[in-house]
Order: structure tokens, then C-alpha cells, then sequence
DNA sequence: AGCGGAACAT
DNA sequence: ATGTTCCGCT
């Protein structure tokens, strides 16, 4: 069966392509640098190297040269794609590392949460390898990073097993898709094909082992995604099934397992995530570890709202906690595996500074059961949220930058000159659509619409179709607000998330604002005013610290009350409607009760401000430089224009999605009736499905 | 090399 | 929204 979504459900256009955005729905140069960085045939020209997440161009030439092969545009150069990438620094998704040529940093966090919402961060996993960055495998499960090895990433397989193994890599294998958009085939695929070659048939071929059964076997990558029996879904989230309560009650996200006790906590299969073969895929516990370490704090950072969005469940680490603490939530999901192998507890972040690829130093202890009881309060790792404990609803004074709309070019234009480059003249007016993101926001049911960014409000297509679909009521959203952010507290960053700031802002920041962090009207100087004086790293730190308010029992999260907060600002707590805000129900029980209710409602989007903070942390500081933004926007339109160039068409690999719908049930709401969770699950899945098609199209 | 503004393109 | 293309400044 397909599900509605195939038909015609909407589903969350994240799902669909997560890195992308809402617009483009094109392979985005970060992408597409992973998607080198992850294979070995491209080691000569570009790799890992160094830090977490950072890589050198070893040969700018030829790296500009696949890039303009895939996207189309032979004229690329260095010049140009470095462009390119400079626009990240400001989005925070990749930094430049001083001093090094040709030499930048991703920035995890960012990207994880995009992709990988689900991701907890509380836990670790295994260890880290240097640079590479994180790859999320399963939903649920951990992560694990991919040291250099490309192929792994790639291949599920490992994910399989454990990670520990896969690091050693070898595989390689497939490229297939690798590069995975679309079409690679084209061009870059092509020469990364050759490499390899093989790729047609991935699926086939590896086999894996998997085993689960999902039918066919598929191989080692569509585990995950295309064809990931419905079973295990399910049950790594909570099925629908007659036990499987777990939708229900802890409406989490799917990977982090639905803490209720239930059962299956996680899964027995390993790999599942949904995104997986897709594109580029981050270890969950590989992120996990990154992001620990790097951050810590998702708050900090600030994810983009609309990586939270999503996936409301999410959880996030308790801000600034120990070592400890985050240990131990860690722990929680810990497979056991992984855990052994760990072992070493120690040191995270020291460890990963290393930059010896091997697992060794992973340690995450695990020390409890996933589900089993634990005791500490906030911690529940990874099923509820973070915040969820504590949250406390606060509206600090955080700065948030409230934009005005922003004016651009064309109104320059138009002001003061004529463009110089062309002479045509578009019309300029009009079109400003842009704006209405920042006001709005409202997302109300649809998390992608959100997500996909402008949607902000958005309701536009995709949530409409939602609606009308009749899924509408998938919302689950409505708790987003709260979740919000509490945290999110500011780094540094904070400023700068200009464009989103208004959105997201709105939700959680203003909402939750809190009172944690109370300090800091401005996070940063806040900083530097009380805390201390270093620059990021205690920008961070302080961060972490700040907010922490924890009365246990309170954070209700959106729900209860939130009065406030919401009132204020005048979102609609409710989006959705079913659902529940009230208390509906939070009978659960179980261990968390408290928590656990309260965890539920973790709202769906959560979107936390502030990002990045940590790049900068690491070594360079490059941070400043916050403000910036970016933000052209005006749109113009005016003719376009066909190219022409086509090429590819890539393998086709991947196709398979449309059957099976993995449902990864997160929903959040946590009164919301089964079937909607069950919808949302259908949905997920098949995003998750489809996210392995992502791209195709030249 | 690298940065970032602008205008233009999708 | 994400690039691409130019281009001037460091």
C-alpha cells in the first residue's frame, strides 16, 4: 500500500529534500561537498582533514569542475564556488578555517539538525574521527561518523553493524548515488562512477544483510529508506501496532525512541534512518558525539528552526551540562554495542580532538538502558526533550533582531540607479514575497511548510495540501512553540540569524524566552559581561550554563501554559487543532509520567534561534562576524530562461521509494489522537522514501 | 586567497 | 532560498 502520501499527501517537503530548501530543491554545494568528501575517489581533490567536520580542497580546480558538471554550469571556477560557499558563513554551515587554504569547517550542528532532526544529542556515541563529520544513520539510533571514509557513509551497511566497524571502511564501493543528487549521473556522478563504478546496482548487490526484511532486502541502503518494512519503523518508533502504543504516547521522534517504556525502545535494526541513502548521511551517533562536543548545546546553537521544526521530538541535550550529564544521556540509548566498545569514557571532546580516526576513543558509556528507568529528571535522553523538563517559559529579552523588511537591491535599484548590469528592467516591483515570512510564521500544521522555509507561514502549497488532503491535521505542531527553544539561548550567534530570526524567533525564542538565561538580554554580552571573557568557547559555555532552570516540574511545555508566552506572542498556540493541548492527555504513564506528558507535547517545532556558536568554538574564532545575514530577497521575476543543459540522468537508483512508508512517527502532539500520529508516521515514511530520490532533476 | 556586495538566475 | 557571475578590496 501506499500510503496517502504517495498519492498525494503532502508531506513535509524536508522530507523530501532536507537540505535543500524550500526553494531549491537542487543539490546544495554542502551536499555535494560531503558527498566528495565521502568518497575515497575524491580524496586527491578534496578530504577531510583536521578538525571535526573540516575539509581541505586539494584541488580547487577540479572540485569547481564537478561542481559546475553537476549543477550544470561549466563556467564554474574556484572563484565562483567559493562564492558559494562564503554564503555559508553566514548561514552557519560552514566556516572557513583560518590559516589554511582551501580549508573549511563544517558546521554540524546546523546541518545535522536540518537533516537529521532526530538526532539526539544526547548521546554519544561513538567516538569521533577528526573531521569527519557525522552521519546519521538511523534514526534512531546513534550515529556515528564516518571518518573519512566516504563509501561509509554511503553505505548502510555498516550502519548495520555497528560502528565500529564500519569505520574501518573500506568498502567503497558504491558511489552510486552518491553523490547523490540526481543526477549526478551526469557529470560528477559519473566520474565518481568511474571510481567505482557500480553503482547501479547498489541495492542489489550489497545485500545486505540487513535483514530485516524488508523486502527484499534491498540492500544495505534501502534499509532505510525505500523500503524499510513498515515493521520496523514502527517499531523503532513506536508502532502502531497493538502493542505499540508508542505512538501514542510519546510522540517522539522516531529515532529517539519512545521512551515510554514500552518497548522496543529502539530497535533492534540498526540502521534505520530514513534518510540514510539519500544524500549524504550523518551517523546519528556520530553527530551526536559532534554535536556533544562541539556544542553541546543545541541550544546554543541554534539550530535552525526549521531542522526542529520537524521533529519536534528532538531531543536536546540539557544545556550545559557536564560531562555527566550528558553522559548519561548518552547512555540512554544506547545500544549496548556501541557501548562496549565505548568503554572509554572519557573523553569525549578530548578525545576527538585526536585526530586519530579510530574509534578508539568513543566512550560513551552507556550506562543504562535506554528505556529503563532513570532517574535523573531531565535527562531523559532521548526521548523527550530536551527541554521539555525544564523549560520554563520565559520570554527573555533576547535580542532578537527583528528585521524590518528588507529592502534590496531592486529597491536601490530603483531608487538610485538602474542596474548596472542589465539593462532590462525587470519590473521591479513588485514582488516582494519575501517578507511575509518573517512575520508570520505561523506554521500550523505543517511542519515542512516551515521547514522548507518560507514557508513560514505558509501555509501555502504544501500545507494546504496538507489540509485539504486531509491530513491536516497532522499538525502536531502546535507545541512547537514550545519547545522551543527554550534553550536556545544564545551564543553568540545570536545575532545573527537574521532571516530566520523573525520566524523561529517568534515561536520559541519569545516564547520560552526564559528565564534561564535571564542574563543575557544579549547573549553576548551578556557574556562577556558576567561570565567571561574568552570568546566563543565561553560564549558557549556560559550558554550552556545559563539557561537552566529546572524546576521539574514545570516546563510545560506548550501546553500548559502557555499562556503567556504564546499570548504574547499571539501565535496561536494551537495550531492544529486536535490536538491537545491541554492536558489532555498526559496519562501516561510510565516512568516519565511527568516527564514523560510533558514530553509529549513537545511541540513540534522546535526551532531554536541561535545557531552556530560553534564552529566557532573550535578553534578559530572567527565568529564576529554574526550579523550579517544574508538576505536578498527580491524576486523578481522576470523572464527566465531555459538553459539547456540536461545531462543526466543518473541511474536511477533510486527509485524505490514509493512503497514503503516508514513511518517515523514522531508527531509530537501528545494528545493527539493515534491515527493522526499513525498519519504522521505514514507520512514520514515516505518522505523519509522519497528523501532518497531527492534530487533528480538538471 | 579570501571576502563580500550586487545583480542576476533558478 | 541558493546559487552564479562579476568585481573591487584586502
Amino acid at each position: 500500500m501506499k500510503t496517502p502520501g504517495d498519492t498525494g499527501f503532502a508531506f513535509p517537503e524536508w522530507a523530501y529534500k532536507p537540505e535543500s530548501s524550500p526553494g531549491s530543491r537542487q543539490i546544495q554545494l554542502w551536499h555535494f561537498i560531503l558527498e566528495l568528501l565521502r568518497k575515497e575517489e575524491y580524496h586527491d581533490v578534496i578530504a577531510w582533514q583536521g578538525d571535526y567536520g573540516e575539509f581541505v580542497i586539494k584541488d580547487p580546480d577540479e572540485v569547481a569542475r564537478l561542481w559546475g558538471a553537476r549543477k550544470c554550469k561549466p563556467q564554474m571556477n574556484y572563484d565562483k564556488l567559493s562564492r558559494a560557499l562564503r554564503y555559508y558563513y553566514n548561514k552557519r554551515i560552514l566556516h572557513k578555517t583560518k590559516g589554511k587554504r582551501f580549508t573549511y569547517k563544517f558546521n554540524f550542528n546546523k546541518l545535522v539538525l536540518v537533516n537529521y532532526p532526530f538526532i539526539d544529542m544526547g548521546s554519544t556515541g561513538s567516538s569521533v574521527p577528526q573531521s569527519a563529520p557525522p552521519v546519521p544513520t538511523g534514526a534512531g539510533t546513534h550515529f556515528r561518523f564516518p571518518p573519512s571514509t566516504p563509501s561509509e557513509v554511503l553505505s548502510p551497511n555498516e550502519d548495520l553493524r555497528s560502528p565500529g566497524g564500519m569505520f574501518s571502511s573500506v568498502t567503497r564501493r558504491m558511489a552510486r548515488g552518491s553523490v547523490s543528487d540526481c543526477s549526478d549521473g551526469t557529470s560528477v556522478n559519473s566520474e565518481i562512477e568511474e571510481g567505482n563504478s557500480g553503482a547501479p546496482d547498489e541495492r542489489g548487490e550489497r545485500g545486505v544483510s540487513g535483514g530485516g526484511g524488508p523486502g527484499g532486502g534491498g540492500g544495505y541502503r534501502s534499509i532505510i529508506h525505500p523500503r524499510l518494512s513498515h515493521e520496523t519503523l514502527f517499531r523503532m518508533y513506536g508502532g502502531p501496532g497493538p502493542g505499540g502504543a508508542s505512538l501514542l504516547a510519546p510522540p517522539l521522534s522516531p529515532a529517539l525512541s519512545m521512551t515510554p517504556t514500552s518497548h522496543l525502545p529502539y530497535t533492534p535494526s540498526p540502521t534505520l534512518s530514513p534518510m540514510l541513502g539519500s544524500h549524504f548521511s550523518f551517523n546519528p551517533e556520530d553527530m551526536k558525539r559532534y554535536l556533544q562536543a562541539h556544542t553541546q548545546s543545541v541550544y546554543n546553537y541554534g539550530l535552525s528552526p526549521r531542522a526542529f521544526l520537524q521533529y519536534p521530538n528532538i531531543v536536546i541535550p540539557q544545556p550545559h551540562r557536564p560531562a555527566a550529564d550528558k553522559a548519561a544521556l548518552n547512555a540512554e540509548r544506547g545500544t549496548a554495542e556501541r557501548a562496549e566498545r565505548a568503554a572509554t569514557a572519557g573523553g569525549e571532546r578530548g578525545g576527538e580532538r585526536h585526530h586519530h580516526p579510530s574509534l578508539a576513543h568513543s566512550a560513551h558509556h552507556l550506562p543504562h538502558h535506554p528505556h529503563s528507568a532513570h532517574p535523573h529528571p531531565h535527562s531523559h535522553p532521548m526521548h523527550y526533550p530536551l527541554h521539555l523538563g525544564e523549560e520554563p517559559p520565559h520570554m527573555s529579552p533576547f535580542k532578537f533582531k527583528l528585521q524590518p523588511p528588507p529592502l534590496g537591491r531592486k529597491q536601490r535599484e530603483g531608487q538610485s540607479q538602474s542596474k548596472p548590469r542589465q539593462s532590462s528592467l525587470s519590473s521591479g516591483s513588485g514582488s516582494m514575497s519575501s517578507t511575509s515570512g518573517l512575520g508570520s510564521s505561523l506554521s500550523f500544521g505543517s511542519d515542512l511548510s516551515s521547514a522548507s522555509g518560507s514557508g513560514v507561514i505558509s501555509a501555502s502549497s504544501s500545507t494546504q495540501s496538507l489540509s485539504s488532503a486531509g491530513l491536516p491535521k497532522i499538525k502536531v505542531e502546535p507545541i512547537s512553540d514550545i519547545e522551543s527553544e527554550e534553550e536556545v539561548e544564545v551564543t553568540d550567534i545570536s545575532d545573527e540569524d537574521p532571516d530566520e530570526r523573525d520566524e523561529e524567533y517568534e515561536h520559541f525564542s519569545l516564547r520560552h524566552s526564559r528565564a534561564s538565561d535571564h542574563q543575557q538580554p544579549n547573549h553576548r554580552l551578556a557574556n562577556g559581561t558576567s561570565a567571561s571573557q574568552h570568546h566563543e568557547e565561553d560564549l558557549d559555555e556560559d550558554v550552556f550554563k545559563a539557561p537552566a532552570p529546572p524546576p521539574p516540574g514545570l516546563m510545560p511545555f506548550f501546553s500548559s501554559q502557555h499562556p503567556h508566552s504564546s499570548a504574547q506572542r499571539g501565535l496561536p498556540a494551537v495550531k492544529s487543532e486536535p490536538a491537545e493541548p491541554g492536558e489532555s492527555n498526559t496519562s501516561p504513564s510510565q516512568t516519565a509520567a511527568t516527564g514523560a506528558a510533558q514530553t509529549k507535547c513537545i511541540p513540534l517545532k522546535l526551532r531554536f534561534k541561535r545557531r552556530w556558536s560553534e564552529d566557532q568554538r573550535m578553534e578559530t574564532s572567527q565568529e564576529e562576524s554574526d550579523d550579517k545575514k544574508v538576505r536578498p530577497e527580491e524576486e523578481r521575476e522576470r523572464g527566465k530562461q531555459s538553459n539547456g543543459c540536461m545531462e543526466m540522468e543518473e541511474d536511477g537508483t533510486g527509485s524505490g521509494e514509493g512503497d514503503s512508508p516508514p513511518p517515523l512517527a514522531y508527531e509530537g502532539s501528545l494528545g493527539t489522537p493515534l491515527a493522526s500520529h499513525q498519519r504522521v508516521s505514514a507520512e514520514l515514511h515516505r518522505a523519509t522514501a522519497q528523501l532518497s530520490l531527492e534530487n533528480k532533476d538538471c
